[in-house]
DNA sequence: CATCCACAGGAAGGACGGGGGT
DNA sequence: ACCCCCGTCCTTCCTGTGGATG
């Protein structure tokens, strides 16, 4: 008697849902549809593990929510059990590089996950390097990195230079690396040592069109909802909606997710077309939250900063063109930056830093930067929302504390 | 054409904070 | 309790750049 799934159960009474996990983006599926083709290339890259050889690196290219993290954290999943299970000596982590973005960190995580019984904090880099080294050694072992967001790593060619020193040094036993980005200019900005390695084998994951995603839908709602608590037309509008804006699996099970929340917050039995109207704007606003809260306080403000500029609409003060309709100068904003720093009470940053913040916040995909052209003296960037500056100012004000 | 503008972005070096050794 | 080590964050100082300006 599975007396978890009867107090679910019992929960869902009055839900339309019978298990939300299952729509959650995180949980990974038993099958990946559409996806076997891939699922089929990683394994098979993967597979030379298990004769305790060294498989090649792999790097993992495809736009947001195309099931890249789903393939390879299923295929090193079953790789490793499968593994455990023979008796073979391997072992793999995930590490998701947007938490974890320096090198110290990631050997951090590599060790902590080889030798999870010693507390291994403060230790020097070249401490942890010896460590990972030697155990794999010791152990004749074949280890595993994904490295989720691979661009998010501050000094990536340092990073990967460094792992795969560590395989030349090993007499047994082996490292391999498995990148995944959705930057496509990211590997152009690699240095060629680090592109030939970390690129030994490359795969393009497609977005999915709109009938692959509605029978993706379709797929989870069956397990995830009662049955017929959510139409047919509900379904194929929220795929529509997911293919135009990009073909992004994940966006497409928030935006039934959150029509299901929909539903149970209005009393309605079940998810309609105007559920998943509803839920549009709050997945919008979702999206923006999960971009938003894990920056740094600094990084807040300055896209405050943005936030302001953009709805008080100065991007054409000092332009004559419709071109640049939008764009705000950098030096705008960093004035603007301060005030709001010592209006919070905290103070601002140098104009250098403020710089490295901008990049930053082009790498997460909020703000796009353009470089000054014609029209414009001196020689600067222009800077553009990728959001809605309305919605992500809402949020900042929330996050930063301050609703006036 | 020299000069200025308004920044960009590299290099080097503090400040800080967690952690170990003694 | 003290110092030292190390990695990260951030500042200072600097040289570079593409276009406008006089």
């Amino acid at each position: 008697m599975d007396v978890e799934a009867l107090l679910k159960a019992e929960l869902s009474k009055d839900s339309v849902f019978v298990n939300r996990d299952y729509l959650s983006p995180h949980y990974i599926p038993e099958m990946l549809p559409f996806r076997e083709k891939q699922v089929e290339s990683v394994t098979k890259i993967l597979a030379p593990f298990l004769k305790g050889k060294r498989p090649n690196n792999m790097f993992i290219y495809g736009k947001v929510g195309t099931g890249k993290t789903c393939v390879a954290r299923k295929v090193l999943d079953t790789t490793l059990n499968f593994g455990e299970k023979q008796g073979i000596p391997v072992n793999g982590t995930y590490i998701n590089c947007r938490i974890t973005s320096t090198k110290y960190g990631v050997l951090v995580k590599i060790a902590s996950k080889l030798v999870p019984e010693e507390s291994l904090l403060g230790f020097s880099l070249s401490y942890m390097f010896e460590k990972i080294k030697n155990t794999l050694s010791q152990n004749k072992m074949h280890f595993a990195v994904i490295l989720d967001e691979v661009d998010k790593v501050k000094d990536v060619d340092d990073l990967i230079y460094t792992l795969t020193r560590m395989n030349d040094e090993l007499d047994f036993g082996g490292l391999s690396i498995i990148g995944i980005s959705n930057v496509i200019s990211f590997k152009e900005n690699l240095d060629t040592r680090t592109k030939s390695t970390l690129c030994e084998e490359e795969y393009v994951f497609p977005p999915y069109n709109a009938d692959e995603l509605r029978e993706i839908l379709t797929e989870r709602a069956s397990v995830g909802f009662k049955p017929g608590a959510v139409e047919t037309s509900a379904l194929n509008l929220a795929a529509a909606v997911a293919s135009q804006e990009s073909g992004d699996a994940r966006r497409a099970l928030m935006l039934l997710l959150r029509a299901g929340d929909v539903a149970d917050e209005t009393g309605k039995k079940k998810v309609t077309e105007t559920e998943i109207h509803t839920a549009k704007t709050k997945v919008e606003e979702d999206l923006i939250i999960d971009l938003i809260s894990t920056l740094p306080a600094q990084h807040q403000i300055v896209l405050y900063a943005i936030t302001r500029l953009t709805e008080a609409n100065k991007g054409y003060t000092k332009l004559d063109g419709e071109k640049k309709l939008g764009m705000i100068f950098s030096g705008e904003i960093y004035d603007n930056y301060t005030m709001l720093s010592k209006k919070l009470g905290k103070s601002p940053k140098t104009a250098r830093w403020y710089r490295e913040m901008i990049r930053e916040l082009e790498t997460y995909g909020l703000i796009t930067v353009q470089q000054s052209g014609k029209g414009i003296r001196g020689h600067t960037h222009l800077i553009k929302m990728n959001f809605d500056a309305h919605k992500t100012r809402g949020v900042l004000e929330k996050q930063l504390g301050l609703e006036d």
